[in-house]
RNA sequence: GGGCCCGUAGCUUAGUUUGGCUGGAGCAUCCGGCUGAUAACCGGAAGGUCGCCGGUUCAAAUCCGGCCGGGCCCA
């Protein structure tokens, strides 16, 4: 922008975007800024890995504005980030779904026809395959990590430091097989972790079914066991039936004559008509009674087929009879194990029967149901049947029904943790801070052992050896795995299955062959290990302190089951200390209906689209004003409203300066000013007010309140100090008060610029360039290398005050006025005030009684006692009463001079309009005649030099004979009386 | 079924922790004003059962209980 520009107003967000963007890359200002400040305090942070595979969303970049915000605040204050280093999360179900999907396998065998390891060369290249959009997405939303030095959880040097933290606990007794009921995936055919199960619950239809089950019993007595399930296809493992001891059970006698027996207290819900009750007794009568089974497939074994007791038995639905299959069910595994009837379980790694049940033999366990039903019912089996709708776990990322078997699995031992989970999630500053105890909290407390271990491919293997004799040797590090191996390892070492499974390696007890537990671990463990995998710990030296948590880390709210639970954990159980010292987490970000955003729904907005149309600023300024710890409403309106607002606001303000310095060559001013009037030491305290206001709320990552700050300051600025400062501006050069305002105004910007630049990184940097004059040239000049400014201006609270009461006194002479239907541009004699000032009110002295005036176009302000009321008639003026008390009056009518005075400001506006109409720029000079007669040509004959100045006119000439008809001859007409002029632009 | 959170004007929201001035703003609407920022600025009006019901209290958007609606999480 040059000097001859200053008329037009701010460029677009997009420009300033595309200028500042263009600025960093020439000059390297990110990665300066990323390479830190070696000698200040570490600030420990770690970047989330985003799974490799997927495509970022808004709400990603939501997280990433938040913790942008705090890093960028946190460099400022002159501490060294550690790390600032991108992080992708590479391994696991995502990647190889997609890989699966790519080549039409539907099953680990066509994965293993296909052939491991060209299934696991595709993972990892397909790993990449969006890392471009995300970087770029950072790039343009201003969010500065090192994608130079990312880490990738499928790097060696990151596994091996994963292998060390699993040997780590191995050696603890945290790191244990068992055989447990888990959550399993038929397709996927691997258990899943809780936290993996919880992202997948939704709503689904299946059977209600009661069975009945014969019981054994003396001959002639023909009583039936009422059972109630929702899983006919668990029927055929049925082994045990449940009651409970303190429960009382009836035996109904059923129109058909036969006798039920269930709960008591289920009767009415069975038998809604009635029934006649034979026989009551309590639930321990039951105990030991054998059974028919529904299916007779796993034939009699010891103890089978009868009834026990259990505490798990509810009668709030169902029969007071539970159908007990050990292998499905956590609880049913329980008291199979007690009871030593062995497990049974007819499906294989599927999900589908085997030919243990012929009668479903090759069919999948949910298909099973309703051929299982048929046969139920053609034996008179069947007692009643409907369906259910509850909500039911289904695979998080191939959508399958899960099913709960019992499996072999390695876990960690997080239960016997629990008490340290809670005290070190305790000392979390999470933000909003009600996760501690709520959500995140009640998670720990219920938190059961992690099923680490996948059957699966891509990921890190679970690097355990058992021998024949049975002894389990967990590697920690590729030298040990060398040494077990006894020759070297293939050069350069990739530890993934196919080649750590060609290995032979030696048992570490007692030398003798062994195989690896055939299992990759959970990817959730791997991204767990990002604070110190990162770094290679504890093989390399590196800034990774074992004894110190993050300082800081931000996600998503979903996290709370998923990263932010197993970094805690795994620092709790290795570390022995909490992961992180403070958590910010965000909602997600919904479509304009309030729905959730998904591809499928068509209703996703993409984030890079988002930042092409409005640049990263609106879009970090809308996310940072709004609840961003609540579901957000993302939708386009809300972010061009938004960020116009503040953003738009700012950007006149800016522009508005830069015309005013460069037309006059006014230099910056980054020293401050010392100003004595009363407005500019008030923008100056303003300032520094919020300066302090932001820096409290970035200290204590409440980031919201700080943008709150800024956008009342921009408005402060902007529709207070500037438009009150307006005329000062146009003073001539040399003029001291035009130097003041400039000095002030100059330094409140770029002082603001040094505020907002967490926030808003490329709007100050723009600022920061223009206002400062540094022109883009070089990068020790950005912004983003300043200091945090530790004050920027001596604060006065009683000034601050003073102002926002006069600003209310300005209101209340406004409303007056229109309550006395006379407008602005007349002039009143003047505003009378009621009672003795505030004592802050009179602190501002002449000044603020002048601006009072100014701004109400009143000639005087006179303060009167309350006494006087009676002289203020309501005849002759309005007044103003606030409950009861007097505030102020104000004339209902001009004097006859002040009204001739306002006319010739009526005239004087439309010639401006005029001017205005013409093009022309404020400094250029026209030639006017004005035809007048009456009441407009004295009153413009009174004022022909202030016009003609006023005006840029020379020569101003008055005339009461009318104008040649011309196309540059224009008439008006003000209260019935006409006028009209000629305006011509002087060559 | 259980837990946590949210519900303030058409929209975005402040205020809720620690009860107390007529519940503030901004956008949008209408009316008016201003005119050297101009797809800007200023004023006024209208718009609120502070989700609903009940309780505590001299006093409740705020504290307590219940309910309704929404979201997330758990099972």
């Amino acid at each position: 922008m040059t000097a001859g520009e200053e008329s037009s107003g701010a460029p677009s967000p997009l420009a300033v975007q595309a200028r500042v963007l263009a600025y960093w890359e020439a000059t390297g200002v990110p990665a300066s800024v990323l390479a830190g400040r070696p000698d200040g305090p570490i600030f420990r942070f770690t970047e989330g890995p985003p799974t490799a595979n997927g495509a970022p969303h808004l709400g990603h970049l939501v997280a990433r504005v938040l913790k942008d915000v705090e890093l960028r605040y946190r460099r400022m204050r002159g501490m060294h980030i550690v790390s600032p280093m991108a992080g992708w999360d590479c391994h696991g179900l995502p990647v190889e779904l997609e890989i699966e999907k790519r080549h039409g396998l539907k099953s680990k065998k066509e994965i293993e026809a296909f052939g491991v390891e060209r299934f696991c060369e595709d993972c990892r290249a397909g790993t990449f395959e969006v890392a471009s959009v995300w970087q770029e997405m950072s790039r343009r939303l201003g969010y500065w990590l090192d994608y130079e030095r990312a880490y990738r959880t499928m790097d060696p040097p990151y596994m091996e430091s994963v292998w060390w933290s699993l040997k780590t606990l191995f050696d603890r007794g945290l790191l244990e097989k068992g055989h447990y009921v888990l959550p399993y995936c038929p397709r996927c055919e691997t258990p899943l972790s809780s936290h993996e199960v919880a992202q997948g619950y939704r709503e689904t239809t299946d059977p209600s079914i009661t069975v009945r089950f014969p019981l054994d019993g003396p001959p002639g007595e023909k009583r039936e066991l009422l059972v109630w399930t929702t899983t006919p296809w668990t029927l055929p493992a049925n082994l045990l039936v449940a009651a409970r001891a303190d429960l009382e059970y009836s035996v109904v006698r059923a129109s058909d004559g036969r006798e039920l027996v269930l709960a008591s207290a289920a009767v009415s819900r069975y038998f809604p008509e009635g029934v006649d009750v034979v026989e009551r007794f309590p639930g321990t009568a039951l105990a030991g009674r054998t059974y028919q089974p529904p299916f007779d497939t796993p034939g009699p074994g010891p103890g089978r087929y009868r009834v026990v007791l259990d505490d798990l038995v509810t009668t709030e639905e169902g029969t007071g009879l539970v159908h007990i299959a050990p292998s499905y069910g956590p609880d049913d595994q329980r008291i199979g194990a007690r009871e030593k009837v062995g497990v049974f379980d007819p499906l294989d790694s599927r999900g589908v029967f085997t030919d243990a049940v012929p009668l479903v033999r090759g069919k999948a366990f949910k298909a099973a149901d309703p051929i299982l039903l048929k046969d139920l019912e053609a034996r008179g089996r069947l007692y009643g049947h409907s369906t259910l709708r509850h909500t039911y776990p289904f695979c998080w990322r191939c959508d399958s029904a899960l099913l709960y078997r019992a499996i072999d699995s390695w876990f960690v031992r997080t239960s016997r943790a629990t008490d340290r989970l809670v005290r070190y999630n305790a000392s979390v500053q999470w933000r909003p801070e009600h996760l501690r105890e709520g959500r995140f909290g009640n998670f720990l407390t219920e938190a059961k052992d992690w099923a680490l271990s996948r059957s699966r491919y891509w990921g890190t293997p679970l690097p355990i050896w058992v021998c024949s004799a049975g002894h389990a040797t967990c590697v920690g590090s590729f030298a040990e795995l060398e040494k077990l191996v006894g020759s070297p390892l293939p050069t350069p070492f990739d530890p993934h299955r196919v080649t750590v499974d060609r290995l032979r390696v030696r048992c570490g007890t007692c030398g003798g062959e062994t195989r690896r537990e055939p299992y990759t671990i959970d990817g959730w463990y791997d991204s767990g290990s990002a604070p110190f995998a990162q770094f290679h710990y504890p093989f390399e030296p590196g800034p990774f302190d074992p004894v110190a948590p993050l300082d800081f880390i931000a996600e998503g709210l979903d996290q709370t089951r998923g990263w932010f639970y197993s970094l805690l954990v795994i620092a709790t159980l290795l570390f022995d200390r909490p992961a992180y010292r403070a958590c910010i987490t965000n909602g997600l970000v919904l479509d304009e209906g309030g729905r959730k955003m998904s591809k499928s729904k068509g209703n996703a907005l993409e984030p890079l689209a988002m930042l092409d149309r409005y640049g990263a600023d609106a879009l970090r300024w809308t996310f940072l004003s709004s609840d961003y710890t609540e579901p957000m409403r993302g939708d386009e309106s809300t972010v061009r409203k938004t960020s116009a607002r503040t953003l738009g606001t700012l950007g006149n303000v800016i522009a508005f300066h830069l015309g005013n310095a460069r037309a006059d060559r006014l230099p910056p001013v980054s020293e401050r000013p010392t100003p004595s009037g009363a407005l500019d030491r008030w923008l100056l305290s303003r300032l520094e007010t919020t300066r302090t206001e932001v820096e409290r709320a970035l200290e204590s990552y409440d980031i919201g309140n700080g943008a709150r700050a800024v956008g009342t300051f921009v408005d402060d600025l902007s529709t207070w100090y500037l438009r009150r400062s307006r005329p000062r501006f146009w003073a001539e050069k040399s003029s001291p008060d035009r130097q003041t305002a400039h000095a002030t105004l100059s330094y409140c910007l770029l002082g603001l610029g040094r505020t907002i630049a967490p926030l808003l990184p490329f709007t100050a940097e723009w600022l920061h360039q223009e206002v400062g004059e540094h022109g883009y040239r070089e990068r020790d000049l950005s912004v983003h290398r300043t200091e945090w400014p530790s004050s920027l201006a001596p604060r006065d609270e009683a000034l601050e005050h003073a102002m926002a009461e006069l600003r209310a006194l300005v209101e209340v002479g406004r409303e007056l006025r229109h309550r006395a239907g006379v407008k602005s541009r007349i002039p009143l004699a003047e505003l009378v005030l009621f009672g003795e000032p505030s004592a802050a009110l009179a602190g501002l002295g002449p000044e603020g009684v002048a601006l009072l005036a100014d701004e109400i176009n009143v000639k005087r302000v006179r303060r009167v006692p309350t006494s006087e009321r009676s002289q203020f008639p309501d005849s002759a003026w309005v007044v103003r009463e606030d409950a009861g008390v007097l505030v102020a009056a104000l004339p209902r009518e001009p004097t006859p001079e002040l009204a001739e005075e306002g006319l010739a400001r009526e005239v004087a506006r439309r010639l401006q309009q005029t001017r205005k109409e013409l093009g022309l720029k404020y400094t250029e000079k026209v030639a006017v005649t004005v035809v007048a007669t009456g009441a407009i040509y004295r009153a413009l004959d009174a004022r022909r030099a202030a016009l003609a100045s006023d005006l840029l006119a020379e020569p101003f000439e008055l005339t009461e004979t009318p104008l040649p008809a011309g196309p540059e001859v224009r008439s008006w007409e003000i209260d019935g009386v006409t006028f009209s002029a000629r305006v011509l632009r002087r060559p």
